[in-house]
DNA sequence: AACTATTTATAAGA
DNA sequence: TTCTTATAAATAGTT
């Protein structure tokens, strides 16, 4: 309709194309808006131009319309919702909170708080576990200990080598046995060191307490 | 357009309506095509009839048409309004998601797992912690238990007290003095009541077990 | 953006 | 419904 005939295909002219896109695309909406009052029908139409711009008509409003088409194909109701992404952001914001109280509950069950609700049963469980962690605890402490004190006693005995190597150079001249009273006055020197192992030590058997074994 | 010209109005005699909403609906959907292949538009039509039929055309597909249309709408919004909801919501998100993994690992380490992180005084502490929340459940669970030996217990006083009055009903013609040994014999009949409640009292107080008390 | 020759859509009738 | 056809409306190319 129009001076000549066209084919439809897309246009090349990118001038041609903008003049005759804002033209049909009144005709569009007119057309559209002419339906929906002579028919009584409920039209929606959506257009996104080649530049992206949007244009649209609704004989009703567009929400309930995409809605009713959603309702009338049965299938993705939600995820194609008007308000999406907010609905999606509070969706995902209620599923955390439940996941944050749910694991809040536990562990302030696992505090040993809050336990009203539980019965013996579940106490039992509970008790349980915690002598579990308790052990797993406890374990990896005394790894840790066990291997500091390694370390400091390798230290120790390193530092204590290298004092009977001094003291017999000291003493070269004079004579190369080291008494038993010579090392000790070494080890008087070299006690700090081997205090704080010690101390880590005695830390370690705390006995006679109520909770045993290394706390 | 055609022999005479019609406003436009709600068409009035429902046959005429039916055979116009059928002409121009394809009309409609026609004009849709021929727009989004002559000017690279993306669109979307969606009609439906007076008989709720629904009829569509999409030059994409339907879904992610609306999508568009949805992401278009709220960047709108967004433009409005400058502290946009979705980006509340996202911060929102973010602070739960931190908290959730914050609670995670707490717990996970009031479980004795992955306690690779922590140092001495760390261990210690949760240790401490561990020893506390065994106490609280320890507590809860003797309470419970010690509540329930007392209901049973007097539930079986009140029985045996049921089981003397009876008793003595049976035996009032020749004499209304219940003797020792007449209540001796009532106790067994209802030793079935009274022993639950003495094995649980047993159970109770297990005594130089490492893990004590109701395992 | 207006104009207008033509094509297209469609109202009414069959 | 569908076909026909006269006519209204839309619009392609031009200014």
């Amino acid at each position: 309709m129009g001076r000549g005939k066209i084919a439809i295909k897309r246009i090349d002219d990118s001038t041609n194309r903008q003049v005759t896109f804002s033209k049909r695309r009144n005709g569009l909406l007119k057309k559209a808006k002419e339906l929906a009052i002579l028919c009584d029908a409920e039209v929606q139409v959506i257009i996104f131009s080649s530049t992206n711009k949007l244009y649209e008509y609704s004989s009703s409003s567009m929400t309930s319309g995409i809605q009713r088409y959603n309702r009338c194909k049965e299938e993705n109701d939600q995820v194609v919702n008007s308000t999406s992404d907010v609905k999606l952001w509070q969706m995902e914001v209620a599923i955390l909170k439940q996941r944050l109280q749910n694991l809040h509950e536990a562990h302030r069950q696992l505090m040993g708080e809050e336990l009203c609700g539980l019965g013996v049963e579940e106490l039992h469980k509970l008790e349980n576990q915690l002598e579990i962690s308790l052990q797993g605890v406890r374990k990896k402490k005394e790894e840790i200990l066990t291997n500091e004190i390694e370390e400091l006693s390798t230290k120790g005995n390193l530092i204590h080598q290298q004092n009977i190597e001094l003291y017999r150079k000291l003493h070269e001249p004079r004579a190369y046995a080291a008494t038993w009273d010579d090392n000790n006055g070494l080890a008087a020197c070299n006690s700090g060191g081997i205090q704080a192992h010690n101390t880590t030590n005695q830390n370690l058997y705390q006995p006679g307490q109520r909770t045993h074994v290394y706390r």
